[in-house]
DNA sequence: TTAATCATGTAACACGTTACATGATTGC
DNA sequence: GCAATCATGTAACGTGTTACATGATTAA
């Protein structure tokens, strides 16, 4: 799975304490993966078993006392095999799950009023979504100006623009979707 | 959770066996939920232990005896609850999860041809999808001229357009990424 | 003769989610 | 005075995945 692999490449750009990593996880990876902060430290720790990391306790005055990680050897190796599997996880990368389209299509089963609400809820979040998204890309914008490391941002860019084409495709499916069912009530 | 749910809902349409719901399940509901068969039977059994279901076995010849599923009343009310729940998913419905993408997020810490062989294939993949989105969408609308239950068929049809969709938005940012990325090789 | 279809499941493991616990410090 | 931030985790449960087992029949 890549909740871990997503932890070494953070791990890969410096030591960090599992707060730290899950801050930078949702910020960062968080449109594409997200993890529960106790689960970043049960992979943490799963992880640090097998040997792709060691941990350091810093004693800290006024604040808890905090882990550092630290990629191994055999993490960095761990993270190269991933990266450069040939896969990549392409197949699954275009799976859908969803349980609101699952009522979507039984949608036939309740009045339509009741569906036409969803959708409009949905078209909501989908535009509320892309909004965020656009705060979002401003930002590595900034920091594009800050650091131009321009190599790695490019990647960043094109990750925000497939958010970008996928709300989008939601916001218009949902407007289209709602004025055909609304012209039938 | 909506494997439950699925379940229901295809039950309410008649009395079926845990293999014809798996099949029925990946073909119908497929696209956007996937179950394993050793899942669904599992499901069954939770549910019937909840009084959700009732099983009848029947006993064939030349192929092995099947169990035949049954909504209960209780199921009819769980159905009819989930189907009138106002809050419906719509959140989660955008999340994205994907490895291939995470993998793309850290392209640059691999040679520039390593993501975008990546990229192609999952190219590839959506173009795939797209196409056979289209052949299901042919044969929703065969199967709408000889059964013209159009109330059901609508909401169907709004399914297969999201996917349409999606898959077009995918294929699209793939052919833009390529686009720039080869071109500064 | 090999694979696919029919039909059910068990077992084990992997991953995700939720609730809870601790306890000091800082800002509104 | 209350909530948020910092920082770590445990426990329990829910869901998803993979491998395996059985065994007859039928089509390429």
């Amino acid at each position: 799975m890549s909740l871990k692999h997503g932890l070494l490449g953070l791990l890969n750009y410096g030591v960090m304490s599992g707060y730290e990593l899950n801050k930078a996880f949702n910020a960062s990876l968080g449109f594409f993966w997200q993890g529960q902060a106790s689960q970043i430290y049960r992979e943490l720790a799963a992880m640090e078993r097998s040997g792709w990391l060691t941990s350091e306790r810093v004693v800290q005055e006024d604040k808890p006392s905090k882990k550092l990680y630290a990629l191994t050897e055999a993490g960095k190796k761990a993270l190269a095999e991933w990266l450069a599997d040939p896969d990549g996880g392409v197949a699954e990368a275009l799976r859908v799950r969803s349980a609101f389209l699952m009522r979507v299509f039984f949608g036939g089963e309740t009045p339509p009023v009741e569906t036409i609400a969803l959708i409009r809820a949905f078209r909501d979040e989908s535009e509320k979504a892309l909004r965020a998204l656009g705060a979002t890309s401003a930002s590595v914008a900034e920091y594009a100006q800050t650091v131009p490391d321009e190599n790695k941002i490019k990647y960043w860019r094109l990750v925000a623009k497939f958010g970008d084409g996928y709300y989008r495709a939601a916001v218009e499916w949902a407007r289209k979707a709602l004025a055909e069912l609304e012209a039938k009530l």
